[in-house]
Parts: structure tokens; C-alpha cells; sequence
RNA sequence: GGCCCGUUCGUCUAUCGGUUAGGACACCAGGUUUUCAACCUGGGAAGAGGGGUUCGACUCCCCUACGGGCUGCCA
């Protein structure tokens, strides 16, 4: 049973859809359930958008999860309850100490130069001296020795107690703070490895104490290093893509994205390129490394056009379809579809994302007239029309299949001592408009003898370039 | 400041005391080719630095440097 949970204050992070695909990765790999929690326990930064934003995420890079998000918040009476279990079991005491209070604490602690650790003094003070007043409660940790994180992925990690405070569980308001409140859902959803970010690593050792204190089995940890910027710094906005919508509307397809964020930081062996299927089957704690990966946009693209090359093409199409959604752009016509899936196959080898699949589909959804580029023009000189026009009738006659076509061209340029190149260049400007296109035979396989006499016809009357 | 974690080619990583330190992406060169891409062949490229332990360290220990995290009545 793992977990992914997340704070609804902002999109979803690349690094936040990373620590998810592991949980749901390992969960899946074993027959386990993956759960989702949205920690929205702050009410001053968590926004219902945030929360859809990340489901919406979530959904985008396929990662399913079981039954509903929980809301921390709604669970807060739980929480409480908990706190006051953790009172009458001793563990916990109330503290009437105020902000101030402990704000001057501390200044004189760090003035004296130690580590500023609050103690409380109501820690053993008699219930009878307890003042009418709002109180928080903390938890009564132990205050030498150390706690022993046993992690999946860091190993042991020895924790100083000394080093720990009383932290509080429920604030004087009555709502709980975040230490206590993953815990007791973490223990309530039986949650039974926590994989998050190393962030919290130090954080475990609290948590650890209301784990015991309660006398709840502690769950696996697997603290994961986080994801830096190509530069090895913290990751920011000045990298670049951060959220993960963003790697969305730059065309990769989830599937590369499942594929590159699970590569990123956990390795198998040589296997580099792989489906859920294997991921599944190969992931496990052990093999997640240690220090913090970078971000590698030219690897991703990569494998991105790999997995194009390699997904159907109905499935393709389909993905396409929600990219351009996404990104606001007019999906494609009944007609527009047909037309793609027949240059899918001449299309998909080629193209590292969508928008590079539909900049590369230009010549199949474009509508005449084509308006060609300089270059395109320019390719169109006095001669090549001479022997564009010399080809059109033969095409015109011409057997529909590659074989045929191939063969015509070939009789006409060969007719002008020419090679393949120099009549494929006017050829493709015709019918595409540019300089750069899939296979001119493609082309005209995919658009067909009307469409394909009619781009020529149009193109021997461009206007002349000088 | 204190505590915790980390450091193998430019990048992601393999190695888990004995290897010519392997692979992938990227890069460079050549080939193929109707353009681009793809593809094929080849190439350069790494154990942060310093001490130990050991017959032998990238692997174990210590120190330093650098990076990161935590140190809240934030999550």
C-alpha cells in the first residue's frame, strides 16, 4: 500500500509526478494499491485549483489511483483525537508557552550559542498549575539518545534526539499540525511504504515518535533524492519546464514521460528504453540511487521519439488529439484524422513529439492553395517546372503505388541526365510548399493522384522568383 | 551555526574489494540517403581532493571541498 501526497498549492511538480510514479510503480509492480492524499491541512495556500491541477496531472502521465483522494483537512477531528489519545497516554502534555515566549527562548539559546531547541517548561508540570488559557499540545519526545530511521532507499539514518524538539501535534486553534496528521493517515489508509522526496527525511525521525508513541507499525521509508536543474542546482523556474503540465503542452507523450522520470534516478541495468509492463515487473527500492538527478531535456526528446515511433497509430492519434486540446489548438477534422492516419507510418519515425508530428504532417492537412516558402519557390525554377510538367501527364496515368511512382520519376529525370535529387527538390516544394519533407513518394501515396495533380498544376504557375 | 544526506564520462547510470570501469543520451568523424530526420560504423569522454584499511579500492573508514535537506503553533 503506498501513497502519493501532495499539497494543493501549486501545479504539480516534475519532481512531485516522479515521487508519484515510484509509489504507483511499486504498488502496481506487486499487486498493492496506490492511494492519493492531498495534504490540504493549509488553509492559507491550499486552493481547489491546485488540487485539480494535480489530478488533472496525475490522469495526464496514467497514473491511476485507488478509490478517492482523501482531504487531510477533512480529517482533522480524527487528528485531534489522536493528539488527546497521545495526552491520556501520557505521551504528549499540554503547553501553555506562547509565541513570545518561545521566540525569546530561542534568541537566548542561539546567543548562547547552542542549538536552539525549545523546552517547554509544562512538560512535567502538574496538571493542577495549568492555567485557564489556550494550550498546544506537544509531544513529549525523548531528549538523549537517537532514533534509527531504517530507510529503503539511505539506509540507516541516525537521528540525534537532542537535535529534536517537543514538537507540537495540535496548535492552541485546535487543528493539527502536518507531523501529526501524516502519520495518523498514513496509519488509518494502511499505508505501508512511504516513498516521498528526502525532504523529509529528517522529518521521519518525528514522526517516527507518534508512530511509537501510539504504538502503530511503522511503515517502510524510501526517502528519494530530488530532481535538480540541468545545472545541478535546486530545480526553478529559470530551468525551464517545472510543472508537469508544461511537458505536457511540450508534446511528449505520458508514456516517454513514465519512461524518463523512472530512468531518472533508478536504473536496471542497461535498460533504457521500456514500457509500464517492464517498469513494473523491474522497480524496486533498492536499485533508487542516492544523489539528486538532473534534468536532461535531449534525453527525454529522445526517448519521447522513440515511444512515437513505437506506439500505434490509433493510440497515437488519440494522444495527439488531447495534446492539441490541451494546448488550445483545433483538434483535427474527421477528415484531417483520416489524412494523419494514413501518413502516421511515414510520419512517426521521424517526429520526436506532437508538435514536431504535426509540423512534419504539414503537407498532409494543408489545404490549397499551398502557400510555399522562399525556399520552396526558389526551388522552382524555369527548368524544373519544364520537367514538372513533363512528369504530370505520366502521373497522371500512373499505377497508384510506390513502385510505379518511383519508376516515373526516375524515367524523367534520367531523360535529363539528371539524378533522383535534382527533381525531387521542385517535386516536394510542390507539393509541400517547403524544402523539407517526408519522402516525396509518402506524400503523394498519402494525398493521393487528384490532390497530388492539383498541387502540381497550381505550382507551375507560381509567380517566378528572380 | 547545528544535525542529516549526497559526490563514477557533459547528463542519466552499471559496478556492489580484483573489469581494458560497461550502456544510453549528447558531442565529433565517416557512411547511407530525394530534403530533414532516421539509420550504420568509428571516436573522444568519468571514480571531487587528501589521508587511511587491505595483497588489492570507484566500492570500506576519516578529513576537506562542493551540492542538497532539516532546524516553525508551514506542508
Amino acid at each position: 500500500m503506498t501513497r502519493f501526497a501532495p499539497s494543493p498549492t501549486g501545479y504539480l511538480h516534475i519532481g512531485g509526478a516522479r515521487t508519484a510514479l515510484f509509489n504507483w510503480l511499486y504498488a502496481r509492480g506487486r499487486g498493492g494499491k496506490f492511494l492519493l492524499r492531498i495534504e490540504d491541512t493549509d488553509r492559507e495556500r491550499s486552493t481547489p485549483e491546485a488540487t485539480a491541477a494535480i489530478l488533472q496531472g496525475l490522469r495526464w502521465l496514467g497514473l491511476d489511483w485507488d478509490g478517492e483522494a482523501v482531504s487531510q483537512f477533512a480529517r482533522a477531528p480524527r487528528h485531534a483525537e489522536v493528539a488527546h489519545e497521545m495526552l491520556a497516554r501520557g505521551r504528549a502534555y499540554k503547553c501553555f508557552a506562547t509565541a513570545a515566549e518561545i521566540d525569546a527562548f530561542r534568541e537566548a539559546e542561539k546567543a548562547a550559542g547552542r542549538y536552539p531547541v525549545f523546552q517547554s517548561p509544562w512538560r512535567d508540570a502538574d496538571p493542577a498549575s495549568h492555567p485557564d488559557a489556550p494550550y498546544a499540545i506537544r509531544m513529549k519526545a525523548p531528549r538523549d539518545g537517537e532514533t534509527l530511521i531504517c530507510d529503503a532507499v539511505q539506509g540507516t539514518v541516525k537521528v540525534r534526539n537532542d537535535q529534536l524538539d517537543d514538537m507540537i501535534v495540535l496548535r492552541s486553534d485546535g487543528t493539527p499540525v502536518y507531523m501529526l496528521a501524516v502519520v495518523v493517515d498514513d496509519h488509518d489508509m494502511g499505508v505501508t511504504h512511504v516513498i516521498r522526496g528526502d525532504d523529509h527525511l529528517n522529518n521521519a525521525a518525528r514522526q517516527q515518535m507518534v508512530y511509537d508513541a501510539m504504538g502503530w507499525e511503522v511503515p517502510v521509508w524510501a526517502h528519494i533524492p530530488l530532481i535538480h536543474g540541468p545545472d545541478g542546482k535546486k530545480l526553478s523556474k529559470r530551468h525551464g519546464a517545472v510543472g508537469l503540465h508544461e511537458y505536457q503542452a511540450l508534446g511528449y507523450p505520458a508514456q516517454a514521460m513514465r519512461n524518463y522520470l523512472c530512468r531518472l534516478g533508478w536504473a536496471h541495468g542497461d535498460a533504457e528504453f521500456f514500457g509500464d509492463a517492464e517498469a513494473m515487473e523491474w522497480f524496486d527500492l533498492a536499485g533508487i540511487g542516492r544523489a539528486p538527478a538532473r534534468l536532461d531535456f535531449k534525453k527525454l526528446e529522445n526517448l519521447s521519439g522513440q515511444h512515437i515511433a513505437a506506439m500505434a497509430d490509433a493510440a497515437l492519434l488519440h494522444e495527439l488529439q488531447a495534446y492539441l486540446e490541451a494546448v488550445g489548438q483545433p483538434k483535427l477534422s474527421p477528415h484531417q484524422h483520416d489524412l494523419m492516419t494514413r501518413a502516421m507510418p511515414s510520419l512517426k519515425d521521424r517526429a520526436k513529439t506532437f508538435p514536431e508530428l504535426v509540423e512534419k504532417a504539414a503537407f498532409a492537412l494543408a489545404s490549397r492553395p499551398l502557400v510555399p516558402d522562399a525556399k520552396a519557390r526558389a526551388a522552382m525554377d524555369a527548368v524544373s517546372r519544364g520537367i514538372l510538367n513533363e512528369l504530370t501527364p505520366r502521373l497522371r496515368d500512373a499505377s497508384w503505388e510506390r513502385e510505379a511512382l518511383e519508376a516515373e520519376v526516375t524515367q524523367v529525370a534520367a531523360g535529363h541526365g539528371l539524378g533522383m535529387g535534382k527533381i525531387a527538390a521542385p517535386l516536394r516544394a510542390a507539393l509541400s510548399g517547403r524544402t523539407v519533407s517526408p519522402s516525396v513518394f509518402d506524400m503523394m501515396l498519402v494525398i493521393g493522384r487528384d490532390e497530388t495533380l492539383a498541387r502540381l498544376a497550381e505550382a507551375a504557375v507560381w509567380p517566378e522568383t528572380a
